[in-house]
DNA sequence: AGCACGCCGACT
DNA sequence: GTCGGCGTGCTC
């Protein structure tokens, strides 16, 4: 019956299209469901967003112009119009096409990029209902009585029970016969909530990340359309799951950057989370122990509700936290480091040294003439990795022969410096030649399946050192670990980002909750160059409160989240011309449409200037209110059409800005 | 985004 | 004389 079908294409542009039906009398349910769709003069995939019999007025084509869609691709429809209702609040606010949005919300959209992760963890609670304590069972009726009203958070350290509340509340919300969706910030994680909601759920639960398979995506996220599961673990995405009648978003480990997109749509799930209770008048409930500073500004002014976790469940004791200045010593292990790995061991228990950087050393330079070998695409440093014997780029995987000389001058006295993972663990094997050492990291993890190897044995007591980047830091749980090391706390400190000492106190403390919680003497080493830095000092005293005090003052002095709302527009282009007139000429109509409602900061250089051969520099809109930004962005992006060879990229609450 | 159309330099 | 560079405009 319905000759014109509206469809949105995964294209920026920012207008719908419509379609011929070309079997206009079938009677089958069309919209939600996608459509190939021929588009100039190629093939795409369209969702179709309404169907009609009258042509939309709105459509600039005439009619007997208008093209017939190729085929319907689905049997039964995928979405439906609340998603068509989020993705266009979305495109609003997140500058992008609705077709875009709606693209990254579909089980079948671009495939988002996967996370470097393990791929299992442990389960840190069973699956037998449990005995709440008092706060815990505050915190469950919090969230019950919260009602959708404010965002309820559970700020907690590691086995403090946050798990167990979530879980409560979860049972408590289906047994009205509502849905919930559980996030986890990686797809590594999803497999322990996983479990953990099975065994206590069964088969209402499903999964949802980009690591599945596209047709295993697809079957969940039908599962979960057609009500068969009623709770959906899962990474960022997952929270545009299909959910009947959704009653809870969970987000576990709120502070967690890879909730933020890392391409376009640049969406914040706690964002879009807020939105979907918002409108469902549901609750939503956050936690962690190190919340974000925005969460935890909303917190002191009450704009969400707090319930605090002290308890340390498992039997541990908080760690004891010591700082070890650098300085003095050669190499990257501190003495005091190598006698308390030793006193470890003789204790029968093992150790985790935890550094965030990969490789063997960071710079190559010369001693003579200052040259610092940097990537050919990019503005950062190629790291040596002697393993490989190659000269690498952590950004676009540029590899090269490592010099023997320096390639400016030709002089030999050259050295490198900043030691990674692949050097410290060289030098545990010097000092310890009976231990077992295993290095954990995205270099020796090359078969699938491995990590879980490495990370039993540890678990197992067959390793003694366990070694690695942030995979050791996140959600993992040993039960014979007594230290954990730190061997440089400053690697993020000096990054040249608002958000550096807020990452820095954060990866400090989830890695320090490693220690100690299944016995009273976990021990913490922090080896910095810092001591004094306020992040690594308040991170070592376990001073969370104090540390948002200071970071919260530090941003109210510099005017920065939460003090104001921020856009940023990156420009890049092969042409470094190109990236610098396109974002110079972009300040002018952004500033004139701004006016006195914010500030323009640039345009400039991006920190990382170059990334993959192309040039970079960036405005960045800031302002009391988003709207105003969101306003001037828009206008600009609408009414000024860049050349092919420049690509604006809009990020609206950046949580990053290099 | 991608792709075609269209107008100016070094090649069989 | 042509091949092909990438600037420009458009997609129902």
């Amino acid at each position: 019956m319905s000759h014109w079908l509206e469809i949105l294409i995964d294209v920026p542009v920012y207008t719908t299209f419509t379609y011929r039906n070309p079997d206009p009398d079938a009677v089958r349910q069309l919209t939600g469901c996608r459509a190939e769709v021929p588009f100039g003069s190629r093939f795409l995939t369209g969702y179709i967003i309404n169907s009609r019999d009258t042509l939309p007025s709105s459509c600039p084509v005439p009619e007997k112009e208008i093209k017939p869609i190729k085929r319907i691709i689905d049997r039964e429809a995928l979405f439906d119009d609340n998603h068509v209702q989020l993705a266009r609040w979305m495109a609003g606010f997140y500058l992008c096409g609705e077709g875009e949005a709606l693209a990254a919300m579909l089980p079948s959209g671009k495939r988002e990029s996967i996370a470097p992760g393990t791929d299992i963890g442990d389960v840190e609670f069973s699956a037998k209902p449990f005995t709440l304590s008092e706060e815990q069972i505050n915190a469950v009726s919090g969230i019950r009585e919260s009602g959708g009203e404010k965002p309820v958070y559970l700020w907690g350290l590691t086995g403090s029970g946050k798990t167990e509340v979530f879980l409560q509340a979860a049972e408590e919300v289906m047994a009205q016969g509502k849905s919930v969706i559980y996030l986890v910030p990686e797809i590594a994680l999803t497999h322990q909530v996983e479990e953990a909601v099975t065994a206590r759920f069964g088969q209402c639960a499903a999964v949802l990340h980009s690591g599945l398979t596209g047709s295993r995506r697809l079957s969940e996220w039908m599962r979960i359309k057609r009500g068969d599961a009623r709770i959906v673990v899962g990474a960022r995405s997952a929270v545009f799951a299909p959910v009947c009648n959704l009653g809870l978003i969970i987000i576990d480990e709120e502070h967690d950057g890879s909730y933020k997109s890392g391409a376009t749509p640049r969406y914040h799930a706690r964002q879009i989370a807020m939105r979907r209770c918002a409108d469902a008048h549901c609750p939503l409930v956050m936690g962690s122990a190190t919340p974000s500073v925005e969460a935890w500004h909303q917190m002191e002014t009450g704009s969400i509700e707090r319930f605090t976790l002290t308890a340390r469940l498992s039997g541990g004791a908080p760690p004891e936290i010591t700082i070890v200045p650098l300085g003095g010593e050669t190499g990257a292990l501190s003495s005091r480091l190598v006698q308390e790995i030793r006193e470890a061991k003789e204790a029968g228990r093992q150790s985790i040294i935890f550094l965030n950087r990969r490789g063997f050393t960071h710079f190559f330079r010369c001693n003579t003439c200052g040259y610092e070998m940097k990537c050919r695409n990019c503005s950062v440093p190629a790291t040596w990795h002697r393993k490989s014997g190659v000269m690498k780029c952590h950004y676009c995987g540029w590899q090269s022969p490592p010099p023997s000389v320096c390639p400016e001058c030709g002089s030999l006295d050259t050295g490198y410096a900043g030691f990674g993972t692949e050097f410290i663990e060289d030098e545990l094997r010097s000092h310890f030649p009976g231990y077992t050492i295993q290095r954990i990291d995205t270099d020796t993890l090359t078969v699938r399946g491995e990590r879980k190897k490495v990370l039993d044995d540890f678990r197992n007591g067959r390793i003694d050192i366990l070694l690695g980047t942030q995979m050791v830091a996140k959600g993992l749980n040993f039960p014979g670990v007594r230290l954990v090391g730190i061997a440089l706390a400053d690697t993020g400190l000096h990054m040249p980002d608002f958000r550096a000492a807020e990452r820095t106190f954060a990866l400090i403390t989830q890695v320090a909750g490693r220690a100690g919680r299944f016995f009273p003497d976990g021990r913490v080493l922090i080896q910095t160059w810092s001591p004094n830095n306020p992040a690594i000092r308040l991170a070592s005293q376990g001073n969370i409160r104090a540390f948002y005090e200071w970071e919260i003052g530090q941003r109210r002095m510099l005017d920065f989240p939460p003090f104001c709302r921020m856009v940023r527009l990156v420009f890049r282009s092969k042409k470094a011309e190109i990236a610098l007139s396109g974002a110079t000429g972009a300040a002018q109509i952004l500033a004139e449409k701004l006016g006195n409602e914010g500030v323009l900061l640039g345009p400039a250089e991006c920190p990382i200037s170059l990334i993959s051969g192309n040039y970079r520099h960036h405005i960045i809109l800031k302002g009391p209110q988003l709207a105003p930004l969101l306003r001037a962005a828009r206008h600009f992006q609408t009414n000024y059409k860049p050349l092919a060879s420049l690509h604006i990229e809009y990020d609206v609450d950046p949580v990053n800005v290099l």
